[in-house]
DNA sequence: CGAAATCTCCACCTTTTGGTGGAGTATGCA
DNA sequence: TGCATACTCCACCAAAAGGTGGAGATTTCG
């Protein structure tokens, strides 16, 4: 039969792609017929090749994996995207669930794990781990920040005072204060270093 | 001839071991005789195996790279390991040199970049690339924190008070608010929340 | 030994941050 | 239409953080 499943590789790491396409060569039915490095070349080999999976770590250059998959599952629909990620404590991993992906993996999987998820996700089924589902539902019943407050936010990690952020956001800094004190409560902290710490650490902003 | 360049691999991520080992089989005249997944099995596999060449992550459960590294130079000081790190800003690329490292590569490179670090290494030469280098340079000028700089550092990071600091460590506020000051200007920044987010971008300290 | 660095602490002051409670406007959804 | 949410802003207050300058004790190292 034909009915090798077609997968897609997405990694900026060379090494991380190589693993995964020695991995995936071990067995039969399946076939890495195209790999890109960033999100954008993602996009495009996706446009040429039609994975039936695909592969896709989230910390990307140019555009990130979640924007990628949002763009890919955009333009097909029927797309099936397996998130593949070192950092479990991410909410990123929330944002590309949303985003239509079918599937997440950690990179500390075995080659069992792996090829498991992708024949799951290839049937048409989804699969998330236990613990990244317990996690999320967690995540959903915490409360999210608004927009206006993730940009407070990232600006807290940034460094800014609140006068600084005032002027970045033409707000007044009593405005800035309102919404930290939201940002303290939601996040469950009690100050602006915890507040950039935990955000760090659950992955609502990053250090880029 | 007998001699192929036996290789250890150490990381926890069970798709980067693959990928290495994947490369480097395609090098007629390297072989991968182990793979360890944490510090402590790192130290045990090099005494087992004693490879030529120790490519090594630094961010390991149990015993992290650095201590491993030690730990394996002081048993074997001809030991040649190399660092292979996802984190270009990390303190710990300093650390892990002086613990007796030969080489440091990045995970994004290209297999050219690691086979040419290994036979580098392997000949007895360092092999640091001009990046690192040159941070490492700066690094070594720039002022360094003090151990007790270091012990308030982290708990900037941890979220605490200088109340909070100050009953940890057993001294006085005042003295937390002068380590605090040393701090802030070693790092040229103006608040803890700075401090934090530079420490954590610099690697100085880790959110583990 | 003597200089340098480190660690400890104090006083005094200014600025920043966080806490509380209230309030008006716009938007969107039931 | 009416309620909920998000966003904006105000005043007032208390607590925490940061800036400055000085000082004694100990260790380290040339």
């Amino acid at each position: 039969m034909s009915e090798s499943i077609q997968i897609m590789v997405v990694d900026d790491h060379h090494i991380v792609r190589q693993g995964l396409v020695a991995l995936i060569a071990t067995m039969p039915d399946m076939k890495v017929v195209a790999e890109a490095a960033d999100g954008m070349q993602a996009i495009e080999l996706h446009r040429r090749y039609r994975p039936d999976i695909t592969l896709m770590d989230l910390r990307l250059p140019h555009k990130n994996g979640v924007e990628a998959i949002a763009q890919i599952r955009t333009e097909f629909p029927t797309a099936r995207i397996i998130v593949l990620t070192t950092f479990d404590g991410d909410e990123d991993i929330y944002r590309a669930l949303q985003a239509g992906a079918k599937g997440y993996l950690l990179k500390g999987m075995t080659a069992d794990e792996l090829t498991q998820a992708i024949r799951t996700v290839h049937s048409g089924k989804s699969r998330i781990p236990a613990v990244v589902a317990e996690r999320l539902a967690e995540r959903m019943g915490g409360p999210s920040l608004t927009s206006r407050e993730l940009d407070v936010l990232k600006r807290i990690v940034g460094g800014r005072s609140n006068k600084e952020i005032a002027s970045d956001l033409f707000i007044s800094e009593a405005t800035v204060k309102t919404h930290i004190n939201s940002i303290l409560s939601k996040l469950g902290v009690s100050d602006r270093t915890q507040a950039a710490t935990t955000a760090l650490q659950r992955g609502i902003v990053h250090l880029d």
